[in-house]
DNA sequence: GGCTAACTTCGACTAAAGTCGAGTACGCAA
DNA sequence: TTGCGTACTCGACTTTAGTCGAAGTTAGCC
């Protein structure tokens, strides 16, 4: 009896491969395509059994993980491999809370791609070797550094200014008037906030948050 | 006499996709396959006469338009047409500013990429009818510092692109296997052509030009 | 007053970054 | 061949960055 698969990718080519794969290797997969969150939630609706379903995260019509959350409510029992190129720990961690079964990459070449699918028909749940995934707790590494600026006090947060401008802790510590010591102790205490262990870290970081501050230091975070 | 065409992408389906599309087409086209940034590097330093390149701009080691950059310069005369599935009218604009031939979205279907291709290859440039490109309102500062990094060796461009991922300098020796004492001369090099005096200006001036591949658009279900 | 907690400051020390000069290797032109 | 320029490499040295422990300051609280 064939395993009824189905692919949900808006990208044209990457789908096709995808279906190639799956359907060049054996004669066991009965594939389907949809390319759109419409054409998802209808299907999904019809409840016609489904085997296996490759969710790109980023069809039209989908945020974020709307169409996992969507589809897991409709069909918990339907294993959902959820395929997305960012990889990234967070993102991995956020499917999977989810419901994803697994997680491909869309780096990943046609022999993971098909282990994998198989793994999830046999029924096990498992990641990806090569990817990793953000655990709970360790979430300060991404978009949460906005979380870790606003717990600076209003000197750490002068100092970070200055430290986004490219200035020496020499230069940032006649401008405040404290020792280079003090700048120092201040950036040790603004690295761990930030969860990083240098300065060329700590600039990558919050020069997404503090694109350029201008000449003003003194507005600390409310 | 066939034509040379190089696709360098680090999704395996996704160029094994593209290059079928090309060769299944017509026969005109010889096809080689790259997936990483130092292999692109050492295929584009050989010179061996490349009518056209496919390039991806998030491959691995590749941050921003770095990439694009270092080929326009090293082959000016190379056509290269940007794939990627970011197609915000900034990152098109963008790429057409750095010397893109043209901008494929990879949400492309079959018939569009080859046609795209033909044109590039037949000395047309233009855009994909589908796509925007963001006014020229804001002249990047980035453009200066585009010049910096084309003027970069090989070399050198791999030890800035480890330096704006935050690595030591211990790190980036060890990668590269060499002594760190190397790594610091290389980095004095970087820092005069960029204008710049220290490591972290340094990771500011080319994290502007490198926006950084994009994270997360996720948000929490709602 | 005595106590606690958070913020700030600093010196001494270790680690990393950055500069300078020099040696090697390769291609290229006279 | 010799000579020249560029890229790469490295060691020795100076400067800057970063850690650790400790102390002064302020404010609130019993």
């Amino acid at each position: 009896m064939a395993l009824n698969v189905c692919i949900a990718d808006d990208h044209p080519l990457f789908g096709q491969a995808l279906a190639g794969v799956l359907s060049s290797r054996s004669n066991d997969f009965s594939i389907e395509r949809l390319a759109t969150v419409p054409e998802l939630q209808a299907r999904i609706s019809r409840e016609s059994g489904l085997d296996l379903l490759l969710l790109d995260l980023h069809m039209p019509g989908a945020v974020g993980f709307s169409s996992l959350s969507w589809v897991r409510a409709q069909r918990p029992r339907l294993p959902v491999v959820v395929v997305s190129a960012n990889t990234h720990p967070e993102t991995v961690r956020r499917a999977l809370d989810h419901g994803a079964a697994a997680f491909l990459s869309k780096s990943t070449d046609a022999d993971d791609i098909e282990a994998t699918v198989r793994q999830v028909l046999a029924g096990e749940r498992g990641l990806h070797p090569h990817l990793t995934v953000a655990s709970k707790g360790e979430t300060l590494a991404g978009l949460d550094a906005a979380e870790a600026v606003a717990s600076m006090t209003a000197q750490q947060f002068r100092v970070a200014s200055m430290l986004v401008e490219g200035q020496l802790n020499k230069q940032i510590a006649w401008e405040l008037g404290v020792k280079e010591a003090t700048i120092k102790a201040h950036l040790t205490e603004i690295f761990r906030k930030l969860g990083v262990n240098s300065r060329t870290q700590a600039v990558l970081v919050l020069n997404k948050l503090m694109p350029e501050t201008s000449e003003d230091h003194d507005a600390p975070p409310g």
